[in-house]
DNA sequence: TATAAGGATTCCAGTGACGGGAAGGTCAAG
DNA sequence: CTTGACCTTCCCGTCACTGGAATCCTTATA
């Protein structure tokens, strides 16, 4: 298989597997051409890689997750672990981004967003420290 | 007022003011020694600086901001729009955070977590495209 | 007065995870 | 034989900083 190919079947853009390659996620052979000749396999932890990337998971993630996926022997705990911290992240961000979405909607509905300068938004964000 | 001053008012590292210089937020005058000479002006920019990126704006979104700020004539319904595109944004980005935390947490909850290699949440990445 | 600390300056490089685009090689169809 | 669709590598840009090196200035202390 092309690169064209993987990319369409995994759902991800060629650059993005190419730089996968780059960073040592995936180990492509090549043709005599020069062309990335992607195997079955390869295929398989691409689809991985964009599900994993789906979820949140960082590149370095991805690569732990991976090596536990080889890993006959690995414990589910370990894997669960990886997933717990980037759950707790994922929250973090959340409860940050609420915080933001708050403060900032409250604001916008003070706004008489007509063509008068008065503008609460502008008094909070000017407010004196 | 030198850098390390304005930088504990405003709370902001010297670092990210120099850089908000560098790319024309702010225009502190100089001293003859060569050091930035911060006016109470630059202080309460750099102080919306940061409430304003508290809340999530852009670095482009803060220039459009501090400009509205400025312009006596501006309307506030100009300001408001800058302020709902933003929190239309959060609201997508909270949205795609909630839709990993749901899957993740079922998969989470669905994993032993024990010695064993037997895993949800890799099976999940795995399954097949 | 020498010196050492602590702050200031500039400049360069790196972050994460790609994306854009140029310059060129390869392949299948007409 | 040419066209167009692929593929290759290489380098730069993204966003908003952060770290670190090398150097300069100021202030406090021995």
């Amino acid at each position: 298989m092309n690169i064209g190919d993987v990319a369409k079947r995994a759902g991800l853009p060629p650059k993005t597997i190419r730089y996968y390659e780059e960073i040592g996620l995936i180990k492509p052979l090549r043709g005599p051409n020069g062309y990335r000749a992607f195997r079955e396999q390869d295929l398989h932890k691409l689809a991985f890689l964009s599900r994993a990337r789906t979820l949140g998971f960082t590149i370095e993630d991805c690569r732990t997750l991976l090596a536990l996926y080889a890993d006959e022997g690995r414990a589910s705990a370990d894997v669960k672990q990886v997933a717990q911290e980037h759950l707790g992240q994922i929250d973090d961000k959340i409860a940050q981004l609420k915080t933001m979405r708050d403060t900032l909607s409250e604001l916008v509905r003070c706004c008489a967003g007509d063509n008068r300068p008065d503008c609460p938004i502008l008094n909070d964000l000017a407010a004196e420290v």
